[in-house]
DNA sequence: GTCCGTTCTGCACGTTTGTGCATAGAGCTT
DNA sequence: AAGCTCTATGCACAAACGTGCAGAACGGAC
């Protein structure tokens, strides 16, 4: 892009959101027309020069946030939104604000892991650019299944945060579930899929959604032919409530014992707890009983989910007692 | 505050900035009326619950930033101002961008180490609110002088850094310079002056602006009764450029030698070097000199100043020519 | 209860801002 | 140079926004 352009864009953004001129004064100085600096400003913003984050006090925040926060010990950011809005709405504002969540996170020498699935295509599709150095987006579970090798709907996803950030996209070309385990074994001893293991061993960060095996809309997982009849039964007669980048576990946030996950790609429950920042995204009260597996597994330190699903989680169970 | 206002005025930021909602919608939302809605963000803005800032990739920023940062190894915040503007209204500039900058630094269980003078009066008056916990300011130096104690001047400076950020403040009760350097060596060992002196070692934020001796409007330190005949008889033999914190040095970044150091109440250049985050504003050409002594003394490891002043800083001496 | 002072609200108005459109200009090809 | 495409600009209009003001609501004091 042009230089003078740019750097055009950060006067107008420092004197603007710094100095409270209007775009009128702006563009005298700048010697432009209005619009020219309205556009530079809006340039400014989604180029991630400007940051603008919300930080709402721990202590002084509502109730909602407070509670979940104490009973799951998560960062929790409740998105507000109307209750007359239809899942697809809903899913598009919270993905929006964990888009712009998931910014001022963000740094260089980023190791960032991220799952697929709707919520987080949805979430790609929010981003905001941000200019880091020496940053991988890595793969977090394969996506090929019966139908499709997976390739370009995972890979839309990993591509939009790649450039969001440009930070350089590391794939994983595997299926979500290999047939045999046997397979995954081996598989796991090539080369160029250790690479990938190695980096989501040194991940500071990942992003995923959760899987809820009773939703409403059974996430991709379930109904995108990725499972056949008796993986799903055995799914059934399993206690098994839901699954994080295609682990799946139980209510009570175990995973030992689910055979299916020896066949799955996605990193292991205790390997993904070994990430600093795991920032889960949720929309949709339907897939409460999978964020509850999820969240009593510990497998988040950041929540970010909508209003009617926050309220669902304090509900259950009388969670509210906790709180006094 | 009314909690369902505060918790309102975070639902409606929400909404604003990281949904992108129009004032109109949220209003809507919230059962309220537009008008309110327009008043909540302004609140929320000023109680710092949305932080705002402009980050410049290091890389890609105008020149001038890029060749001080280089030559001086600090980060350089340049604002930028109309030339036209007169002395008081760059000031005002400087110091509102400074105050806008210095909001994200600030943090949680800092100890923030405050001086006093025009610069540091008009940076306070422009701090944005930001909630923080078992913060503390610490003044940097002792305001008395001939005249008057100086405390009210000092300490509303003080006053609005600790408002600003809900910090506990400590002010320095001792007059800037002492009249027999004996007594500063006895009052060191006051206990009362202890504690501030070792808030002060602890500091891990100092912010604070430069004299210059030849400025066209002298600094506070030169013209205000704080200095008799004498002290400035031997500033004007001593090569002494400007001060920081009422120390003074020399172009050369030496301040060793400079007997009226010994009757000074601020921090030595040593031990602020130790200082993690050093934050130095500058608005006005005429403190050209003291700033360059500033910087060559390392005092500094942020700097904000005016597009003027940091226009002359790189014609100084073909600094330009370090770039390359 | 009434009174008074303070704070909050919505309205109305003027200001500020976003954006579709037509045009100018830059860069590239032939 | 002419012709082309693609981007950036300014205009004009509509949408969104901030704020003075008058009235409503609240919270003591008596």
């Amino acid at each position: 892009m042009d230089p003078s352009r740019h750097s055009d864009a950060l006067r107008a953004a420092q004197m603007y959101y710094l100095q409270d001129l209007t775009m009128d004064a702006i563009a005298r100085e700048l010697r432009t027309s209005r619009s020219t600096v309205s556009r530079l400003l809006s340039s400014a913003r989604d180029s991630g020069l400007v940051q603008i984050q919300i930080r709402n006090p721990l202590d002084t925040g509502p109730e909602l946030e407070g509670m979940i926060r104490r009973h799951y010990n998560v960062d929790v950011h409740v998105v507000p939104v109307l209750e007359t809005l239809n899942e697809a709405e809903t899913l598009d504002r919270v993905a929006m604000q964990a888009a712009r969540t998931i910014g001022p996170i963000v740094d260089s020498n980023a190791i960032i892991g991220v799952a697929w699935g709707s919520t987080l295509s949805a979430v790609s599709r929010h981003l905001t650019r941000k200019i880091t150095h020496d940053s991988v987006i890595v793969q977090l579970n394969g996506a090929g299944n019966m139908h499709t090798t997976g390739i370009t709907y995972a890979s839309d996803i990993m591509r939009r945060f790649g450039s969001a950030y440009g930070a350089r996209v590391e794939q994983f070309p595997v299926p979500a579930f290999f047939d045999h385990a046997g397979t995954k074994t081996a598989m796991w001893n090539e080369r160029s899929v250790q690479r990938i293991l190695e980096l989501q061993a040194k991940m500071s960060i990942a992003i995923f959604g959760v899987g809820s095996v009773d939703a409403d809309y059974p996430s991709h997982v379930y109904a995108g032919g990725y499972l056949d009849e008796s993986d799903l039964n055995i799914l059934a007669t399993s206690d098994v409530v839901g699954d994080v980048a295609t682990v799946f576990f139980r209510g009570d946030g175990s995973s030992d014992g689910i055979v299916l996950n020896e066949r799955s790609t996605g990193p292991s429950l205790a390997q993904l707890r070994q990430v600093r920042r795991r920032i889960c995204v949720v929309s949709g009260e339907s897939k409460i009983n999978g964020l509850r597996g999820a969240l009593t597994a510990g497998l988040a330190t950041d929540l970010i989910l909508d209003e009617a699903t926050a309220r669902r989680l304090v509900d259950f169970e009388g969670l509210a007692a906790a709180s006094g």
